[in-house]
RNA sequence: GCGCUUGUAGCUCAGUUGGAUAGAGCAACGGACUUCUAAUCCGUGGGUCGGGGGUUCGAAUCCCUCCAAGCGCGCCA
């Protein structure tokens, strides 16, 4: 659908109408499915954005552009104008079928584009601090990630996967502290644990691990009154189990990363000074008070920022800096950061940063999420780090499973603020959407299961089917095989497929329009439009599967039966996208 | 106090950047298995788009204002 359609469209458009402004207004020019099917295929709002900009009346330039224009447009069967100045399309039969052959031929492929035309996208997503475990947002900013990341790799780009670590400075100091604390415990050593420490529960974890697999290691001289403790070694220790721990849970959910960057890399030999001498030469910094101040107010944040305090080490926002500056000198050019929205006050620090090096603010894409809440039993579960007690991504992973919990929060769009109602994403039932999307595929699978024992003989269709099976030099069923289990159609010709009724049509046409969700998902960093997407797929089939038969007497309906095997191609691709499986069985 | 985000059916969410009668799913009610899997399908009911102004041919969408919710406003990370 996508490019030819389209560029058939605006060529026609802008060929007639000497347009000073052209781009300006063609943005606001859509061509689009209409809400209400009873207007056709496809549906343009032209004349009544021409109207606006020619003061002139849209009923009359709907007539002018479907006369001069569109009777010349071959895809087209029929065009009609409606009420405020809609110019509504019926799309030719040949053409849909014509678009279903490319199904057959991509197959795996279909739906992909090149848009994206390799430009490198770095795109960060979770990047939570490893001091505790991941809690339920996480788990959305995963799940969006991922799929995101797919959707943009469909699309052409190059995409880099990058999960952050904070294993550096004051965080992860105390974080080893507290370590220390509960470590030397197990040695009858009494500390006080530090007052606004970590909770107790996550750090007694790591505490005994470490005591477990390396006993007294990190004790240097062992005395009761004030023992001598490796807390460096003991905090990348803790570090490194905490993080084992991330990404456990996170292949749990099928999230992978291409890289895990560690912060403390950035400050390794004299990085960090080479970078302040480069930021002082610009002219973006200065000082006052004693710390180096960087002039994030000149560049549209509120106001100015601390790179590096009075004590003489470096902010949080310092790593920033440097992390930007690092993916950009590694030549990505899109970088997509996903933030929950508690940290949407970066977004404005970040984009002057950007400005201040003479980086086009453009290549920064920051997403900002909204946050989860945690529904069970009707009342909302309290998130707080500090109490011991709280529900995790693994214990949210634990009980729904992988497919319902990544399908659940690609559904919501970033800036919904989700409730994730436990219970019901438990139901292993008909409630679930996912299911009902995974059951489409399964069906498939059995009507498949069900026509390789139905003799190819009795595939009832017209004469292609037959002449293939004449001219094929292997035998009526290996072809037959050969048609399931590779697609091979290329030698069908798609123009003698038959559509009996509107829902055959209007799944085919659904097919078609999988490219177009791909690009639009892209394009609006919507993960959740190819969810809805798919759902509408399945509901089609469904309703397809139930009204009409694909096996019926021992014979096959050879159109039906191809219909069914491009629409198990697409489900398969879409749910590859969202890394949900395609069960054979259900 | 300032800033960002959100407010659409009982519930969870869409609404393609200003267009047609505001849509899905779940829940509720009523139907459909001698059938390729009923984890399915068909039908019905359900709305002052948070409230009020404004902009124009036309507003859930843009502007103003008020209300409500979440988050952010450190030489914390």
């Amino acid at each position: 659908m996508e490019g030819r359609l389209r560029e058939i469209f605006w060529d026609k458009l802008s060929s007639t109408q000497e347009l000073s402004e052209r781009e300006k207004v063609f943005e606001n020019i859509v061509l689009q499915e209409p809400k209400n099917k009873s207007f056709g295929d496809l549906s343009t709002n032209a004349s009544m954005v021409l109207a606006s900009y020619l003061k002139s009346d849209p009923l009359s330039i709907a007539e002018t552009l479907k006369d001069k224009i569109f009777s010349l447009w071959e895809e087209i069967e029929d065009i009609a104008v409606e009420k405020p100045g809609f110019i509504n399309f019926r799309l030719k039969d040949s053409f849909i079928k014509e678009k279903l052959k490319e199904v057959a031929i991509q197959k795996e492929r279909y739906g992909f584009n090149q848009t994206g035309n390799g430009v490198k996208v770095h795109l960060e997503y979770v990047s939570s601090n490893p001091t505790g475990d991941l809690h339920i947002g996480h788990g959305r900013w995963g799940a969006l990630g991922d799929t995101l990341a797919n959707i943009y790799n469909a699309n052409g780009y190059e995409v880099f996967r990058e999960y952050y670590v904070n294993d550096y400075g004051t965080q992860i100091e105390k974080f080893a502290d507290c370590v220390k604390s509960l470590y030397l415990s197990h040695f009858g050593i009494k500390m006080p644990y530090p007052s606004d420490g970590y909770p107790e529960e996550t750090v007694s974890k790591v505490a005994g691990e470490i005591y477990q697999k390396y006993g007294d290691r990190f004790i240097l001289r062992k005395d009761t009154k004030s023992p001598e403790v490796d807390v460096e070694g003991l905090g990348r220790k803790a570090v490194e189990i905490m993080l084992s721990n991330i990404k456990e849970t996170l292949s749990l959910m099928g999230v992978t990363y291409d890289n895990w960057f560690y912060e403390s890399s950035l400050y390794e030999g004299d990085r960090f000074e080479r970078v302040v001498d480069e930021l002082k030469q610009r002219g973006v910094v200065y000082e006052k008070d004693g710390a180096v101040w960087f002039k994030t107010s000149n560049f549209g944040d509120e106001k100015d920022r601390v790179v590096i305090r009075s004590e003489g080490n470096p902010t949080y926002f310092a790593s920033d800096i440097l992390y930007l500056m690092n993916k950009i000198a590694r030549g990505f050019d899109l970088l997509i950061y996903i933030l929950g929205a508690d940290h949407h006050g970066y977004v404005k620090r970040l984009q002057a940063v950007a400005k201040s090096l003479g980086i086009d603010v453009k290549r920064l894409v920051i997403i900002i999420g909204q946050l989860v809440r945690i529904v069970k039993s009707g009342n909302v579960v309290k998130m707080s780090r500090r109490k011991g007690k709280t529900y995790t991504l693994k214990d949210l992973l634990k009980e729904v499973g992988k497919d319902p919990v990544r399908y659940f929060f690609c559904t919501a769009s970033f800036d919904t603020p989700m409730d994730f109602d436990v219970d019901l994403a438990k139901q292993k039932s008909a409630k679930n959407p996912v299911y009902y999307v995974q059951y489409a595929h399964a069906r498939i699978e059995s009507v498949i299961e069900k026509a390789k024992s139905v003799i190819p003989e009795n595939i009832s269709t017209g004469p292609d089917i037959e002449r293939l099976l004449r001219e094929s030099n292997k035998d009526s069923s290996s072809w037959f095989v050969d048609l399931i289990e590779n697609l091979s159609l290329d030698r069908v010709d798609f123009s003698r497929i038959q559509f009996k009724n509107s829902s055959e049509r209007d799944l085919a046409k659904t097919v078609i329009f999988y490219p177009d969700v791909i690009y639009g998902s892209c394009r609006n960093n919507s993960p959740y439009q190819l969810v809805q997407y798919l759902y509408r797929l399945a509901s089609e089939f469904h309703f397809f599967y139930n009204h009409y038969r694909i096996l019926r007497n021992n014979r096959i309906n050879i159109d039906r039966f191809i219909l069914a095997l491009l629409v198990r191609v697409v489900l398969r691709n879409a749910l590859k996208i969202l890394n949900l499986s395609a069960p054979e069985r259900m």
